[in-house]
DNA sequence: CGAATAGTGTCTTTGAGACATTATAGG
DNA sequence: CCTATAATGTCTCAAAGACACTATTCG
């Protein structure tokens, strides 16, 4: 099937980065200026290029989330998908392997370190088309917050918003920003508490705020969640 | 934080498939005897390099369906993942984009076409270990596995291991050999046929076997399931 | 007829969701 | 006291699973 003199092609690969965190209540996703061409001034993901060819993925991925994000030891980081599109990057052949990083909430902007033109961008108007980005990076976007969306499901993803400890009805807040719906307090404190090994309590320790003190909780040792948090009625595509 | 000539490197970029289907309700996986090193000898997944920097990554994958598997419009496929890690090759660096194929059952061997070596083999001893295979391919083909199993719960994919036509109870030999568990099939034909889009009848149409004759059903144009074919007490880890 | 598979009905348990009620803080 | 949030309890409905039963083919 293939000549004889016949040589595979290279192509250059990359890494990019969907870091999404909680703001405000609402689901942000973090964005970078581009500063050169192609799509100078254009919002841009973080990544780039392999190092060099010893460098394996997850390892480019760590590296640019601390180079271009100014963050390290996130409490979750995994591969999302491969975009190698012909004509994707105007520069030539380059596929990337995206991946999806979730960020506690506290890290507030991302100054002080290389991550200079780095800031946090509301998910919503990228996710509408609103806020268009350089490259495929739209839909790279919205592929990570969609998996992101399904993974509240049926892991405990939604932990790895919350710093090392957290109350139940901030554990609320994210499923109900990155879901985008409302949830019934009672409810969802019944549920949670009946998945088992979901979350665990954090000591009698408690926190203030406005009203009665809220128990703490860290992220339990189960990653699958039974039962599941069923959202049912939305994604009827 | 780059050297001012520094030059991003190149790599190999190859395409994978693991391609399942049922034969005598065990679930198989589609491999090829290597004739070439490296594991010549060694049984592998059918894949190779991308033709040319022209080619897109499902184009590939199509291609090598067709040219190592000898299948052309499967009624599945998908991509599964990235394994790129330095070494997985000794020939250098190579990116492999790994997808999930799935076969109705009656494409019986594979002969006649170019794709000499193929051949179906049960999935069971190359999960546990007993069948290694070449590559990080062992890895692969569990990954692929693992999708399937999961897409079961909440897509139609099951329908893609069926014919044009099926009756229910084909299906239940679907799911009771990729989940490897024993199903109700009064339960089973109830559960199938309330979820809204799932199968549709094929007419007045009957088959025959043994008993009574069954109803046959075509896929429906639902591609998620509710309410999901749940299999609740299993992947505890 | 009996054997085998297809299809239906019924019961029990479990979880989802609506919503009342009590508990504990600050002002 | 009132307000706000946390935590618990109760009710109803829908779906999962166990299993009896009827229906339709074959030999």
């Amino acid at each position: 099937m293939a000549d004889d003199d016949w040589e595979p092609p290279s192509v250059l690969l990359a890494v990019d980065l969907v870091i999404l965190t909680l703001r405000a209540d609402r689901l942000h996703v973090l964005l970078i200026e581009r500063g050169v061409e192609p799509f100078a001034g254009a919002l841009a993901l973080p990544g780039g290029f392999l190092r060099d060819l010893r460098e394996d993925i997850p390892a480019a991925a760590r590296r640019e989330l601390a180079e271009e994000a100014g963050l390290v030891d996130v409490p979750h980081l995994e591969p999302l998908g491969v975009y190698g599109e012909p004509g994707r990057d105007p520069r030539g052949r380059v596929v990337s392997v995206a991946h999806l990083a979730i960020a506690p909430r506290l890290p507030e902007p991302t100054a002080g370190t290389d991550a200079s033109g780095a800031r946090w961008e509301p998910a919503g108007p990228v996710l509408s088309g609103r806020a268009p980005l350089a490259f495929d990076h739209g839909r790279i976007v919205a592929d990570g917050v969609e998996r992101a969306r399904r993974k509240l499901e049926h892991s405990a993803l939604a932990t790895a918003f919350c710093g090392e400890t957290f109350t139940i009805s901030e554990l609320q807040q994210v499923y109900e920003a990155v879901w985008d719906v409302r949830l019934d307090p009672r409810n969802f404190y019944r549920k949670v508490q009946s998945a088992r090994g979901f979350i665990v309590p954090a000591g009698p320790a408690r926190r203030t705020e406005n009203g009665r003190p809220a128990r703490l909780f860290t992220a339990g040792p189960q990653r699958a969640l039974h039962p599941p948090m069923a959202r049912a009625k939305d994604l009827h595509a």
